[in-house]
DNA sequence: AAATAGTTATGATTGAAATCATTTTATAAC
DNA sequence: GTTATAAAATGATTTCAATCATAACTATTT
């Protein structure tokens, strides 16, 4: 397979409606362009390794990341998804800290960079974007939390029905509407949810069984988001 | 017991040096004083609800308090610890959202209070400021990622060591310069480290048969950090 | 088409920690 | 000081999920 050689649009032209820089005017998305570099990431590509020194922040302008970390025993933990028009690797921006997680392609994706001195110019001259970036720590913060309550206090089932659920919310359904967008391996939704890729194959088993979803291969079908939801023990 | 009425110094006055407040002028300090309320939490009590709507944020000018989030089964995780200096609730200003946890007292401390409006404006006005709380706000999520990946993959010993670590750190050794400078119940510690007051207590003995730490009573003695550390499963 | 590696599947066994049940010891209230 | 209540301690039992082991299937490469 070759790499495709697509040339990704200036910034004036994203089609992006939800990215923190919907905030620019024209002439910063200009400047924007001018300054940001965008490469193409091959499926199971890394964009960047926990431990490396940050050179800035990544947007992704089409495609699906997965944001993990190692724990002490080299097992992984996913702790984030982005997908189009999200960013990466901006925590690490504020500390000069290096990146904390290791972000790599779900699929084939094309992804844009930017320095962190020109981000941290943009921020200082634009206020909504440092506003649109304060609530983004804010939401991940908030999400990182509830994940935490839930590995703490959930059981297997509950946590890998919680990770389903969060991969449709994230990457939405396909055409058919009931399809997850995206296909992980069960080693990767384990990873999700704190577990086994043994016991996440037999809870995705169990759950077919009880018709709660649909196995088509690595494509998993959700028949009935609010049943799977009360699997998930969310009941409000 | 009565309630102390000593009154809080103004915010020109206050000593706490590690706060993001310091970033303030005089002036602004000034209005700060004026615009601030205070209050004194026995220990125990609650400053604010999990769930309700946010007032403002709070800023701890002295004392010791956990924030806690309850599971769905009722079960709480505590998911932050805030000292002297520090600020609470402002997560939820970001989003016009509830506050997402519970903040209580764990000894007699005085708090300001803040209201949202006036924290906003002195955001506005004051880059310095806005940009100290990105970075409280960047350096939580770091924390909340890393106690994420504990909490999936140690195991219950290494959960407590960790735990027992953190209150060292975020509180600090009393004058002896070994005893963990706050005393929370097994019960609590149970809630850090996502397990069960049984086990918690069993490891705490074992830990202290193995001269890992000491008990004496509700009081906790580290005698060696480094040794602790390593049962904790922090190798670097 | 065969070979290799990666992923999924399934069975058997073990083990760590939760749960249930009491007892003992502190702490607070009267 | 006595009662009441909460916290700590300890034992017995159960269970959920990890681990170990092997087989079947899928996809990719040669």
């Amino acid at each position: 397979m070759s790499r495709p050689t697509t040339k990704i649009p200036s910034c004036t032209e994203c089609q992006n409606k939800s990215s923190i820089f919907c905030a620019l005017s024209v002439a910063e998305k200009d400047e924007l362009s001018t300054n940001k570099g965008s490469n193409f990431y091959k499926k199971g590509q890394a964009i960047f390794y926990e431990g490396n020194q940050s050179h800035g922040l990544y947007c992704v302008y089409k495609g699906k990341v997965k944001l993990s970390k190692l724990g002490e025993n080299g097992k992984e933990q996913v702790v984030r998804f982005a997908k189009t028009a999200d960013i990466l690797g901006y925590r690490s921006l504020f500390s000069n800290e290096p990146y904390q997680a290791t972000a790599t392609a779900l699929e084939d994706s094309y992804i844009c960079h930017l320095s962190k001195d020109k981000f941290m110019e943009l921020m200082r001259e634009n206020p909504t974007l440092s506003w649109n970036t304060m609530q983004l720590l804010s939401n991940d913060l908030k999400s990182a939390e509830q994940h935490l309550i839930n590995i703490a206090q959930k059981t297997v089932k509950e946590r890998i029905a919680e990770a389903l659920l969060l991969l449709q919310t994230t990457f939405g359904f396909m055409d058919d509407n009931k399809s997850i967008n995206v296909t992980l391996t069960r080693s990767e939704i384990a990873d999700i949810a704190g577990t086994t890729t043994e016991t996440t194959i037999r809870t995705l088993a169990s759950l077919n069984s009880e018709k709660l979803i649909e196995l088509k291969g690595k494509r998993i079908i959700i028949p009935n988001l609010v049943a799977l939801t009360r699997v998930a023990g969310i009941y409000d």
